[in-house]
DNA sequence: GGTTGACCTGGAGCCCACTCCAGGTGGCAT
DNA sequence: ATGCCACCTGGAGTGGGCTCCAGGTCAACC
């Protein structure tokens, strides 16, 4: 059965080592099969279940919930409604995340837009500007 | 001239009264103008401003970074061109963390998608669901 | 057979962005 | 006049999420 090194899951999932062992200390990761030496030696399903926190991680989920999502894996199959409604509710607050930083971004454009009018105007008249234009 | 009281910023901007003294103490707002009794009377600038770096804030802009825009913007007029300058790479910024969440958020729709498939067939039988699926 | 170099452990430290606290002041309503 | 409430200050504390460190163990290459 292949298995990965730590440097190799390190470049798979953009996880710092530092990280993936306080990912392991903290429960998120089952406890990962050593070699002889002692050394980590990931299975697929590790990198697998990795690739999953990645997607929570990046889209903001905290790791106290992520933790609730490991453990209702780890119960097994029979929660897996549960796990639905989790994702699903993770999934639209995603949903409301993304139309916030959009709304946002268009102040931004808007404060762009007028700077761009101000420096244009320049050429005839001194503006006022000042930290409350706008 | 019209002025503000904490109570009525704080309820306007959406910061807590903490964060409005942490960010004048840290220089990302203007030393504020106080009343007889020395309390703090926000004028519409301050407000306008405050606007501004909600907008900032909310588009995950570290404070060093609105530090520095609001230094630009203290220094006067003439550095106008750099604000628009640092204001479209955070626009950049903010465009490309959105299409990543976006992108993670298929991932996250992905292993719903499959949840429900997974309940589907149970009725027909066990699935071997673990950690690692999809 | 010696020197890298990748890895180990437990624990401490760090950064960011607040948030809370103790102790105090001034003003307004009853 | 007496509560009470909104506010003040300087400074300490918090929480989340890593990140770093010291001191040590194998394994592999020259």
């Amino acid at each position: 059965m292949k298995t990965f090194t730590p440097a190799q899951v390190v470049s798979e999932t953009g996880f710092s080592l530092d990280t993936l062992r306080y990912y392991e200390r903290i429960g998120l990761l089952d406890r990962i099969e050593r070699n002889t030496a002692g050394q980590r030696r990931f299975t697929d399903r590790d990198v697998g279940w990795l690739m999953t926190i990645r997607c929570l991680r990046d889209t903001g989920m905290p790791i106290a919930e992520m933790l609730r999502f490991a453990e209702l894996t780890r119960a097994g199959d029979h929660n897996i409604p549960e796990r639905i409604l989790l994702l699903e509710e993770h999934d639209r607050r995603v949903e409301e995340q993304i139309a916030h930083w959009r709304s946002r971004q268009q102040g931004v454009q808007h404060k762009i837009a007028y700077y761009r009018d101000v420096v244009k105007l320049h050429h005839f008249a001194d503006t006022g500007d000042d930290m409350a234009e706008v």
